[in-house]
DNA sequence: TATTGTTATACTCTATAACTATA
DNA sequence: TATAGTTATAGAGTATAACAATA
């Protein structure tokens, strides 16, 4: 750094007494890592998540997984084009409820699934290197416990 | 929910074994409320995060100012632009080095930051409010461990 | 009337490349 | 040549409004 004003950065600001400065900064810089380690296998943090979702629920409708994920029914529209696109989930209308359509995973997507979580807890492996599993599993716990 | 399906969201997925999920999902929510407290204030996390270092460390040059918040220097300057219209700081060229710009805040910036970081302060003790002060403490002490 | 999926749109945050003026 | 500030641009995430088909 040029300047001798700041040293260590956001150490020495008022930033720090404010949790959500940190809890900020620190989503920022895991979210893209793990976007990294996806990239290449064409995913990105969200199209993962969705097709994880639909692996683990297979037959789940749209507004479920965007409710399931916490994001704009909206907004899942293009995630979902994007995993039907590579051929790892099928859309299928609901003969119950022609309204509805129901995600499934196509074998592709299973397998992608399953090699992308493993990349991904290798990136969790490297960014929570200096947690113990009993610290990172205190940080869950804390997580939880904020309002949403 | 209209389905049966999914009950509890994000929690009987496969999702929440990725500590990652979980802390980009906290800090959205988290981020989400303190933008919408900023706004009836004229500010966003990224301007209010700006002031507050300007207002910390008077004379800052830009490019530290960006370090400092972890964005890039490009980044910086529609940050500062809008703090410099609002009329909570001022841009001053540095005589000794006539690339560099010294950032200070105004008397109304002053005051402004000070307004709203009691509102974060508020918006914090809701947001956090199932945490103990030790947990509080805590969050930040695992956060702070997470590579960068 | 209400819901499901969809389109359109806009705003914020983030990242990169390239320019200018100064050193 | 290197640095400070700047411009332009693009991608990704998020949010709201409105529409057609179906219930």
């Amino acid at each position: 750094m040029s300047s001798d004003t700041i040293h260590d950065a956001a150490l020495d600001s008022a930033l720090p007494e404010l949790i959500g400065y940190g809890l900020k900064r620190s989503a920022t810089a895991v979210t893209a890592d793990a976007a990294r380690v996806l990239e290449p296998m064409g995913l990105r943090i969200t199209t993962f998540s969705a097709l994880t979702v639909i692996c683990t629920h297979p037959g789940v409708r749209q507004t479920d997984l965007a409710a399931t994920l916490g994001i704009e029914r909206s907004n899942s529209v293009a995630v979902i084009d994007a995993l039907e696109k590579a051929h790892w989930i099928t859309r299928e209308r609901e003969p119950a409820d022609r309204r509805a359509i129901a995600l499934r995973p196509t074998t592709a997507g299973v397998m992608r699934q399953k090699t992308a979580r493993l990349a991904l807890l290798g990136h969790e492996d490297r960014m929570f290197a200096d947690l113990t599993a009993m610290e990172r599993r205190e940080l869950v716990k804390l997580l939880s416990k904020i309002k949403v």
